[in-house]
This record gives C-alpha cells, sequence and structure tokens, in this order.
DNA sequence: GTAACTTTACCGAACGGTAAGAAAGATTAT
DNA sequence: ATAATCTTTCTTACCGTTCGGTAAAGTTAC
C-alpha cells in the first residue's frame, strides 16, 4: 500500500480511474465527489477502484501527482525560451491553459482534507513540478539583471499566484455570469499570457 | 421564505447560526461542511436551524451576504484615503486581513453548489459590496492620472486576483508547510499590503 | 493451476431534512 | 389578578438516501 504510493501508476485500469477522476476534483472539489461518481465517469465498479486505490484520499493524491507531473512537465518545456519575459510568457501559458487545473483548489483541498503524510507527498510535487521551474526562470531573471527588487522565492509565489487568478478570471463560462459591471465587458484576449506578464513585469502605474 | 432572502436577518439566533457557520464553511467548502457541525459549533440543535433556513443552501447563501456586506462596508472606509496609492493599500489591508474570508473559495462554492436564483445573489452581492469600492479608486485613479494602461474593471480584477494570492501564501500556518523550498524562507511582511500594491503599480522589471 | 483482475451484493455510519410537540413569553378574556 | 389562548422559538425522535468501504465469488489470461 505504502510502496505504491512512491512508484508510479502503471496499470490502464488505474490511469483511467485517475484521469476520470481529475476534472471532477478539480471541478467540484475533494468532498463533493463521491466514489460513485467516479466509478460512473471511469465506467468502472466500486471494488475495481478499491482494487487499485486503498481509499478516497489515496485516490485524491494520486490524481493531485499525475496532474503535477503533467503539468510539470509543460512547465520545464517553456523554460526553454531565449529572453525573460519570453520564457515567463510561455510559462504563463501552461499556467492559464483551459484543459490545465486550478492550482488554487487544489492546493486548498490538499491542505484541507488531505491527512499529514500525504499532504506533504503532495507538497513536495508542488515544489519539484510546479514551483521549482518557474523559480528557475526567476532565479536567471535576476542574475541577468532583467529582474529586481524581490528574491526568486517571492517572485514565483507572486507569478503563480496571479496566474491562479488570471486563470479563473479567464474563464468564459463564469465571465457570463460576471456581467452586471464592468467586468462583464471585457474579452478573453485581455486575461492573456501576455496581459499577464506586462503585469508583472511593469505594473499599471501611469508612465511606466 | 423568498421574501426573507432579500431582508436582512436580524433574529438573534439566526445571527449566531451564521457567524458559526462562516468559519466552517469558509476554511473546509462548503460540501465539506454538514449540518451537524454547523448545529454543534453554533450550540442549537437541527430544527432550530431549519427553523430559520429553508436547507443548507439558504444557510450557505445568507452567510454569504453576510460576510460580503461586513467586508464592503470596510472596505468602503478605505477608499477615503487621499492619494490612490493610499487608497489601494488600505484596499489591501482589508482584503488581507487575516479574520477576512478567502473570496476565491467563496466564489468557487457559490459557482459550484449554489442554483442559479441564489447564485445570482450573491454575484450581485460581490459586485455591489466588493467589486464596486475598488473600481471606484481604479477609476479615479485613471482619471487623475496615476494610473494607466488598463480600464478600470480590469484593474480590479487584477487588484482582487492578486490579493486573494497574497492572502493564500501569507498564511503563516500555511507557510509552515511550505518550507520546503525557497518558498518557506521568507517572512510575512514581504506579502503585506504595501508590497502587494508596489508589485500592481510597479511590476518586478529592474530600474521602475 | 494460478495469479491478476473485476463483479454482485451488501454493511454500518453519516448525510440532509422533517413530524410532532414542549417551553416560553406576550396577549387577551373574565 | 389570573386563567386561558396564541405565537414564537426550540427540542426529542425519527425518516429515506447516500456515503465510503468490504466480503466473497466469479472471470480472464497465461
Amino acid at each position: 500500500m505504502h510502496e505504491q504510493l512512491l512508484q508510479p501508476i502503471n496499470a490502464p485500469t488505474a490511469v483511467k480511474i485517475i484521469e476520470a477522476a481529475m476534472p471532477l476534483f478539480m471541478k467540484r472539489g475533494y468532498t463533493a465527489v463521491s466514489i460513485s461518481d467516479v466509478i460512473k465517469a471511469a465506467e468502472i465498479t466500486k471494488p475495481t477502484l478499491y482494487y487499485y486505490f486503498s481509499d478516497k484520499e489515496e485516490l485524491f493524491v494520486q490524481m493531485g501527482l499525475h496532474l503535477m507531473v503533467m503539468m510539470g512537465g509543460q512547465l520545464q518545456d517553456a523554460t526553454q525560451g531565449t529572453s525573460t519575459a519570453e520564457r515567463l510568457t510561455a510559462l504563463a501559458r501552461v499556467l492559464l491553459a483551459e484543459r490545465n487545473a486550478d492550482m488554487r483548489l487544489m492546493r486548498h483541498e490538499m491542505f484541507e482534507h488531505v491527512g499529514p503524510a500525504n499532504r506533504d507527498l503532495l507538497v513536495r510535487a508542488f515544489y519539484t513540478h510546479l514551483f521549482a521551474p518557474i523559480e528557475a526562470v526567476m532565479t536567471d531573471g535576476l542574475a541577468t539583471g532583467v529582474l529586481a527588487r524581490y528574491p526568486a522565492g517571492i517572485l514565483s509565489a507572486m507569478f503563480l499566484g496571479m496566474s491562479d487568478s488570471f486563470h479563473e478570471f479567464g474563464q468564459q463560462a463564469r465571465l457570463a455570469q460576471w456581467s452586471i459591471g464592468t467586468v462583464g465587458h471585457f474579452a478573453n484576449p485581455m486575461l492573456g499570457a501576455e496581459t499577464m506578464v506586462d503585469l508583472f513585469l511593469n505594473g499599471v502605474r501611469s508612465g511606466s
């Protein structure tokens, strides 16, 4: 049971379960998704799920690890650009991609509904796969003099946080609901990766 | 039942229930909090809760309205500053206050677990009490030439989003868990209201 | 045969919600 | 003044359903 946690899932049925569970957990959260929902989506039966995962929490943790490794690979690719601004834009594009999950919700759920041991696993994965690539770009940006004023760790946290916000406000489905005030009037492109990097680098003060 | 939705809660027991439910819902989310949890925290019994609220969703909605009116009052006060930067810092201080809720989670839960009619109520309250005061400061900042480059609605959404990020990363309890990489090394003050406004206005590019 | 995998059928506990009525103070009738 | 009535507020006891999880018996592939 426990050593299974540390090695990758290879059984095709287990992968099928994880990939069926991912959009559910990421949209509705941990408790709102029942095991029944997952087995319906994965088109299996309950004991099959419990053959591969010891309980609901382990399924969630494995799903989280799967997700972070996936996104981590994309982030790694995004650091290949030549300039810092280019790399940041590529990173932002990955973080804002529609199919990529809301990492803010993931962080909340893993701190709220996952036990200490598994939480530690997820936190480490978050750092290794998501945070570290971003931090590397920031460190390089500071070294080459493009960035300044804050240490790489803080810059990375800010960048990730901003991407969470842009990710949320950029979802059309939700923007449609938002159409009471001014927020509803703007279109998607203004909340894209370029805008985010622009805000990150230059701020919004007049004349910058 | 329905007209009760639009008028304020005045019965002391109902207020007690709402105030007991607020920290629970805001920490664990809608589905993870059971009615039993709420009645234990409020020190009442279940039918008493159902005497004041028709179902779990209405309790959540009333709690959300209560929360937004509270925070809205504080935001309104924060717009009294003289300069735009001062007003923004005061707004940020309200949004980052520890006792104030994670509005990001609130938004997620109200879109995910609340029916259309009640969702509309909450969205309107969000706009009226939280968004509008911020937008007013942005509009003024644009008019006086302090801000530029984006319309007030987008600036407000960006500002709110940034505050969500700072709010999350600024929570000590969670930062303690975060201590694997560089993120764990920085202390609270660097994620305060002043830093947030600095990033918002000036960005992080070298020489700004 | 046997090992890996998947099924039908079921469990106790917790869930959201309710029926029926007791306790309490205010209002009214005598 | 006091007994009876009424409305508001809150309780004990319970409902059907869904929850996460399991025992045990197939089914399939080597």
